[in-house]
DNA sequence: TCATTAAGTATGC
DNA sequence: GCATACTTAATGA
């Protein structure tokens, strides 16, 4: 495996605190790791064996119904911490973890984690920080879906993703990883017919303009507007 | 208001 | 040319 450099972790929030020599002892404990679009990182229910880091890509955290649909809990972005399971006190994965685009991962055998929150400052921390976070991304999804009409949560959906993963253009903010219309059924309860009809929609009224597993949220305002029931 | 069924078109390997 | 993505209309809970 070719040495890892330095300037993979340096500024990420779990390591910032670290000084050079702690950052390669990281690394080089580290096993990096390409994944396919659509491939499984972990399984859901499976013994959580490593912890993982994101360094390019993006993942959708995956939960099967015992009905057999999928619900889409989250997205993570590059940079975060993802199979945290040790941080949990649980030896399985709680979710599957899908790549949503071609990826990059750092992962460590679950023994290192007691070593990391307790030699470097500012892991456990921040491990606790993107828990905190997720947590109360979850709650405010679940609070959504009991609360509001499919179109709030739809409009609410994309621009999480917009804001999450958005860069912009000159057309507007595009989301960053292949996105179809199923997708976002699962992650609002949905069915695909109805996102289907509400991006038509949007479409025509100049809010997004979309392709084929591409989004780009071209009056991010409107869109604002329509995730809010008051409207 | 929204899911379901159904029947179609478009797109990309 | 086939599988997958997407669209649209009709129907009814």
């Amino acid at each position: 495996m070719p040495r890892l450099d330095e300037s993979l972790l340096t500024g990420l929030p779990p390591f910032s605190r670290l000084g050079r020599d702690q950052i390669r002892e990281i690394l080089d404990q580290a096993a990096s790791r390409r994944y396919d679009e659509g491939t499984a990182i972990f399984e859901e229910g499976f013994e959580a064996d490593r912890f993982y880091l994101l360094l390019d890509g993006y993942l959708r955290v995956v939960r099967t119904t015992e009905g057999g649909e999928q619900i889409i809990v989250l997205h993570i972005s590059p940079g975060q911490l993802f199979g945290i399971a040790p941080a949990l006190q649980r030896n399985t994965y709680p979710a599957t973890a899908v790549a949503a685009a071609e990826s990059l991962a750092l992962s460590w055998p679950v023994g290192l984690w007691e070593r990391f929150t307790r030699e470097y400052e500012g892991f456990a921390t921040e491990s606790y920080r993107t828990l905190g976070q997720r947590l109360g991304q979850i709650q405010d999804t679940l609070t959504e879906m009991a609360t509001q009409a499919v179109e709030q949560r739809v409009a609410s959906a994309v621009l999480r993703m917009a804001n999450q993963s958005g860069r912009k253009t000159d057309e507007g903010i595009e989301i960053a990883f292949p996105v179809t219309r199923q997708n976002i059924s699962d992650m609002t309860g949905t069915t695909l017919h109805t996102v289907s009809r509400l991006l038509s929609r949007w479409e025509k009224d100049g809010v997004v303009r979309s392709t084929r597993k591409h989004i780009v949220v071209t009056d991010p305002h409107r869109l604002v507007l329509l995730s809010d029931p008051q409207g």
